[in-house]
DNA sequence: GTTAGGGTTAGGG
DNA sequence: CCCTAACCCTAAC
């Protein structure tokens, strides 16, 4: 049979980090074999690619682990750009396909004007969302605030052409084929062993996925998002029901900020920009010691904490001072300490700072399941399977 | 509603 | 004119 390694890519716990729900109803968090991990037969990284895949396809699954059921696997974060600026071919869809003409940017007429993408079935929300009117040639065009400030810039002239020709490389989602590796993104390491962590992250939505869950929604009505899957399995691919509606939401919100945005601009009213506000040093040590104390990234938190010191400050703005001083080598905090208490269900209970050695002591006791309890979050419970497998209760 | 990270700009040197 | 601290935007959650 296969040969599992020891997977220790561990759960970040963190709500950003979605599960996948799968057919046995247990929700999992994105699990990848470790990036070591070696199968058997498989000559190079790719084809120990393709045969993980088939590794934990269905029916290996229901072998390998008849009890956990099937196991999504999604791939890693591809880099975090935004969609409109992204220059990607659009294969036309059959029939109605407008021709594009030339390099310029693309029409906003398509085939939108006869089938208008819009949300015509029974929805599972109290309302349903106004007809999205996304074009989906058009999906590569940037915000008009975007447009209007490159018609500057083309102006003014090419200052920083090196910095746009780095964030150029943009991959397209390409199944089995390995990808460029991505940038990563940069994360707090808890220890060497939560490296990984990042290979946990989401994927961003290729112009594919949107075009067939937009297609979806015209076709089954907004709210059936099992219907979308099932009717666009073979482009959305490791995305739940769940994904489908967030990022609906988000299109039909964004929708809605561009437009807002377009009428300010018509209006010669762009949002104005704050200040700059400079940080005076009582602002800049409270924020030092309330990143001590918290830990990075909990800016709301930081900026509650500290409303009668901090000027009017927002979250981000915290966020990005914290940045700064980071980068400035200012000062260095120890990341806030994670315990990871484990449970067994015979009431065994020990504690450990790495989670990957107590899934290992685990596993060596011949302890097939075992919670995990983050003390730093106590609300956030994991359950470890076998030292592979990891679950996220509730 | 919050956050990360890329992007933008005001204003000082 | 250039640099960068402060601010903004977006996608994801």
């Amino acid at each position: 049979g296969p040969t599992w390694g020891f997977c220790h890519l561990l759960c970040p716990m963190s709500s950003r980090y979605s599960g996948i729900r799968t057919r046995s109803g247990a929700k999992f968090v994105s699990v990848r074999p470790n990036k070591r991990l070696k199968i058997k037969g498989a000559k190079s990284s790719r084809d120990s690619k393709s045969e993980r895949a088939r590794l934990l396809s269905d029916e290996t699954e229901r072998k390998v682990l008849p009890k956990f059921g099937a196991i999504g696997i999604r791939t890693r974060r591809a880099p975090r750009k935004a969609i409109v600026n992204r220059k990607v071919e659009i294969l036309e869809p059959a029939g109605s396909a407008p021709k594009r003409k030339g390099k310029g940017r693309k029409t906003k007429k398509g085939f939108s004007e006869k089938q208008p993408i819009m949300a015509t079935g029974r929805s599972t929300r109290s309302k349903v969302s106004k007809p999205l009117d996304i074009n989906l040639f058009d999906l590569d065009t940037p915000n008009p605030r975007k447009i209007k400030k490159k018609l500057e810039k083309k102006k003014v002239g090419k200052k920083k052409k090196a910095k746009r020709g780095r964030r150029k490389a943009v991959e397209e989602s390409d199944d089995e084929v390995a990808p460029p590796p991505p940038k990563r993104r940069k994360r707090l390491k808890i220890s060497g062993i939560l490296e990984n962590i990042e290979d946990h992250a989401s994927r961003e939505w290729s112009v594919e996925e949107i075009r067939a869950l937009l297609y979806g929604v015209n076709e089954y009505g907004e709210g059936q998002w099992s219907k979308i899957l099932g009717g666009f399995q073979r482009v959305l691919i490791n995305r739940t029901p769940t994904d489908l509606r967030m990022k609906y939401r988000n299109l039909v919100e964004q929708q809605s900020r561009d437009e807002k945005r377009a009428k300010l601009i018509k209006k010669g009213k762009p949002k104005p920009r704050r200040r700059p506000m400079k940080w005076t040093q009582e602002e800049t040590d409270l924020l030092k010691d309330l990143v001590d104390e918290y830990g990075e990234g909990k800016w709301v938190k930081c900026l509650n904490e500290g409303k009668d010191t901090f000027l009017d400050r927002k979250p981000g703005d915290l966020k990005d001072k914290w940045r700064l001083m980071k980068k400035k080598g200012g000062p260095k905090t120890q990341p806030p300490k994670r315990i990871y208490r484990l449970l067994h269900s015979d009431g065994v209970v020990f504690e450990n700072r790495f989670p990957r050695d107590a899934a290992m002591k685990a596993a060596n006791r011949g302890w097939t399941k075992i919670a995990l309890l983050d003390l730093t979050n106590e609300e956030k419970i994991v359950h470890i399977y076998a030292g592979m497998r990891i679950q996220v209760k509730g």
